[in-house]
DNA sequence: ATGCTGACTATGT
DNA sequence: TACATAGCCAGCA
């Protein structure tokens, strides 16, 4: 290992994992959850340098519209990520989005925190 | 040390 | 509804 990712990151990955199949989770709610409110852009970075490959359910994050981010390594994980979600039973409408309303994963509010 | 980038989001047009 | 801009902060050069 040539550098530790940070407990931010492990966090991130931490909740990240916790998304029941079938259901996803936005980068902003994530982040919420991972302790770092509005700091989205983190969850994004974390998923892109996440170490754990396949064991995080990533295809179950995405972003506010609903929609599968476009990011940087190239289009055919974006595929890849949309065909794990039908596959959980998780439909598109017709502009390729998810509605949150029905998809969103709505995790119980921590006890620690009032 | 400073400056740029990014799997984002909220707001304004 | 879609497009453009500002704000946010951890990595990296």
């Amino acid at each position: 290992v040539k550098s530790t990712p940070s407990e931010v990151y492990r966090r991130i990955w931490a909740v990240a994992s916790k998304i029941p199949r079938g259901q996803v989770a936005t980068y902003g709610q994530i982040a919420n959850l991972a302790g770092v409110p509005g700091q989205p852009r983190l969850v994004g970075y974390a998923m892109r340098h996440n170490p754990h490959g396949n064991d995080i359910p990533w295809h179950r994050v995405v972003n506010a519209r609903g929609e599968i981010s476009e990011r940087a390594s190239g289009e055919i994980e974006r595929s890849l990520q949309r065909a794990l979600l039908e596959e959980e039973g998780v439909r598109f409408d017709g502009s390729d989005r998810i509605p949150l309303e029905t998809y969103r994963w709505r995790p119980r509010s921590r006890p620690s925190q009032a």
